[in-house]
Order: C-alpha cells, then sequence, then structure tokens
DNA sequence: CCTCTAAACGGACAATCGTCCGCTTAGATT
DNA sequence: AATCTAAGCGGACGATTGTCCGTTTAGAGG
C-alpha cells in the first residue's frame, strides 16, 4: 500500500512513462548489455524525451536498482532472517559466513547491473555515493553481526563499520567481476577465498 | 639510462609537447583540483591540440602517474627493502603490516591523483583495467610476502592472489576517499583497522 | 642543402552524460 | 464544463571524453 500512495501521488502520464521505461530498458539490457545501452536510447526507446527519462532515474543504477528490486527485497528477506536465526545457527560468525556466500551467488545472478549501479556511484562524474538502500542494509546487517560476534567472544574487539566496508569491497561488483572476466576465477574459488578470509581471520583464539 | 634511450626515441617537438602537457597538467591540479580539471583543459593550458595530449597520456590517470612517478619510485624502494629485510623483521606478517601502513600513508598524500588513477582504470568506460607497474607491484609484493608468512607456518594456507587484491581493494584510494572525506574517519583509525584485520586476522593459531 | 618519410600534430567530430527551461497536460477545484 | 496550476514533458544545449584523419615537420640519408 505504500507503493499505491506512491503511485497514487504521481501523474498517469508519468506512471506510464516510467514502466514504458523500465520495459525498454529492460528489453535493451536484454538485447544488447547493460555497458551497451546509453541512456538516451533508453529515451528513445521508450518514446520518452531525455528529460523525462532523467526525472525518473537520476542514472543508470537507479535504473537497474529498480529492474531487480524484487530480487534484492527476496533477498534481503530470505538472508535477513538467516541472519537473524540464532537458533538454527547460534555463532553469529556462522551466519556471517553464510551472508558472505549469499552476497556472491546474487551478485554472480545480476553482475552488469550491479556493476552498473557501482559505476553510478563511485565513478568520477558522480554526485553522490549513494549505493541505494540494499547497500546500506547489508552494511548494518554486517556490523549488527560483527557487534554480536564480538559481544559473545567469537571475534576480538574490531572497528566494525569498517571491516563491514571491507568486507563489502571485497565483494563489490567491481572486484568481483574483475576476477570472474578478466582473471578468470571460478566464482567457488572466489567465494571460497573470501569466506575463509573473512570467517577464519575474525575469529578469535587463546593465544 | 632507460629512460634516456626513450627519450631519445622521440622527435624534439614531443619530448617538449610532453614537458608543456605535464606542467600544464602540474598547475592546473594544484590550482582547481585534479577532478575540476578536464583533458581538454590541460590540452589548450599546455598549447596542443587534443589528439597530442592523448598520444602522450591515454588519460588522467597515466597523466597522474607521470606526475608522482618519482614518488611511486622512491616508495618503491624503500617499501621495498623493508618488505625484504628479514633480518631486522624476520616476521613475513610483521612486514606485511608495514607494506599496509606505508601504502595508506602514501594514499593519504596524494590522495586525488591516485582517485584518478583508480577511476580512470575501473570506470564504466574504460578499455583496460590497467592500473600501472605500481599498482602491479604491490600485488605481487603481497603475494610474496603472503607466500612466505605460509611457508614459515606464520599464515594457514591461503588464496594468495585473491587475498591480495582485498588488501589492496580495502586500502584503494576509493574506499579511502570515502571514508576520509565522506565518513570523517582519521587516517589513524582506518590504518589501525586495516592493520588490525589483516594482521592478527591472517595469523595463524594452534586450535 | 635537398629529399623523403614516418612520427607527430591539431582540431573537427562523434558519443555520452546530465541540465535547463519553455511548453503541455492531468486532474483538482469551482 | 471551464479554469487553473503545478507536475510533467521533451529536446536543445553544454560539458566531457576519446577518436580519426588530413596536414605538418623533425631529422635521417644522400
Amino acid at each position: 500500500m505504500d507503493v499505491e500512495q506512491t503511485q497514487r501521488r504521481q501523474r498517469r502520464d508519468a506512471r506510464e512513462n516510467r514502466q514504458q521505461i523500465l520495459a525498454a530498458a529492460k528489453r535493451l539490457f536484454a538485447g544488447q548489455g547493460v555497458d551497451r545501452t546509453s541512456m538516451h536510447e533508453i529515451a528513445r526507446s521508450a518514446g520518452v524525451g531525455q528529460g523525462t527519462l532523467y526525472r525518473h532515474f537520476a542514472d543508470k543504477g537507479e535504473l537497474c536498482r529498480a529492474l531487480i528490486k524484487e530480487d534484492l527485497a527476496a533477498f534481503q528477506e530470505r538472508v535477513g532472517a538467516l541472519v537473524s536465526d540464532t537458533v538454527t545457527t547460534p555463532s553469529p560468525l556462522a551466519r556471517l559466513d553464510v551472508l558472505i556466500a549469499e552476497k556472491i551467488e546474487l551478485t554472480e545472478s545480476h553482475l552488469p547491473m550491479f556493476a552498473a549501479i557501482e559505476d553510478a556511484a563511485t565513478g568520477a562524474r558522480r554526485k553522490k555515493g549513494f549505493r541505494g538502500p540494499f547497500h546500506a542494509w547489508l552494511h548494518e546487517t554486517i556490523v549488527a553481526l560483527l557487534a554480536e560476534a564480538v559481544a559473545c567472544g567469537e571475534v576480538d574487539t574490531i572497528d566494525g563499520p569498517i571491516v563491514a566496508d571491507v568486507i563489502l569491497a571485497a565483494t563489490s561488483p567491481q572486484l568481483y567481476s574483475f576476477e570472474r572476466q578478466d582473471l578468470l576465477y571460478s566464482s567457488e574459488r572466489i567465494a571460497a577465498a573470501m569466506r575463509r578470509l573473512f570467517v577464519n581471520g575474525l575469529r578469535h583464539v587463546e593465544r
């Protein structure tokens, strides 16, 4: 119903144009790839002006986020449940392990989109470094897991926000696509290395 | 003498133009900042055409690399000696610690340049993901240190190349400038978090 | 000094992004 | 139904990057 309210406050033509844009983007992305498709081409193909396109989506990243919105929501719900399930998996580090594995799998499934989202947020000509609510949620979730792990003695005291940023950077679309496409590493190899590095690496041990 | 040979095989006007370009870039970067200076502006200010500029430097990143070439070489020599000094610092992990600290300090000292170098290598419109010989050297050096650490039992078996990429991503200008300028973390805090995470995190322990 | 050619030059041109602003129109109000 | 206004539209425009190619010139060889 929040969605309905959001849509109700838009004019009919605006709502229709938005759908046209999303449909055109989906079609073009599928047909020729995300990075081979320019914003102007999307506007033309959707039958709207550039101003209209940019009014709806500030950059290609926002467009991609809208296109995979459902997948992101599903991930957030499913993995959010997993990392909150202290009964099935008591160890916070084990739950972090799951989160990392799931995030890498998700990245693999929409790599060009995620790459575009990151490009828009980190490019030189960026206005805002905002990566969307999903990225923010990931960061918060990791920080919470780390805090839990520290609290129960599974991990030594650490700088949670920074370690979370490092985990996100390590599993970023940027680095991931470099390793997958340039270095030709398998997704299994990458996932294994990340999980071992962070989960074993962070684990507290008596010295 | 390699430099002399390289310069001798260039025509006089080419050599002069190259110097004009470097001087103009240095001046403009200092006066208005790296990212506020366009390539065309550099060409105009240097009194050459765009074609000439791009013939000498394929992008702003290459230009920046040329501008801080001496600093990079000095760093490479000095830190290269430190991480090879198995007498003063026998522990490979301790030497990795030094490398990480030094790299962060270097990044801090030329942040806008390094950011431009990275942007050119990782942007959406990139042709090549080549970050220059310095980045390659850092990666090799880290891989070597990790291998040494594994060999002497200081670190469990790991995926060296990937862990090296993660260390470089964690200390990348991109993430570093985000933490410094957007989150306003101090360089000390960032350096401490990175060093603790990787050096303590990688250390092998009896279980 | 003259010739010649490959290296180098320079700026027009094309692609892309993103903004601006005068015009249009949905839909609320009367 | 007529009016009105602000949300929305569209495409010209400016900025930036990077390429292409006809023209110029350094400097080697005769």
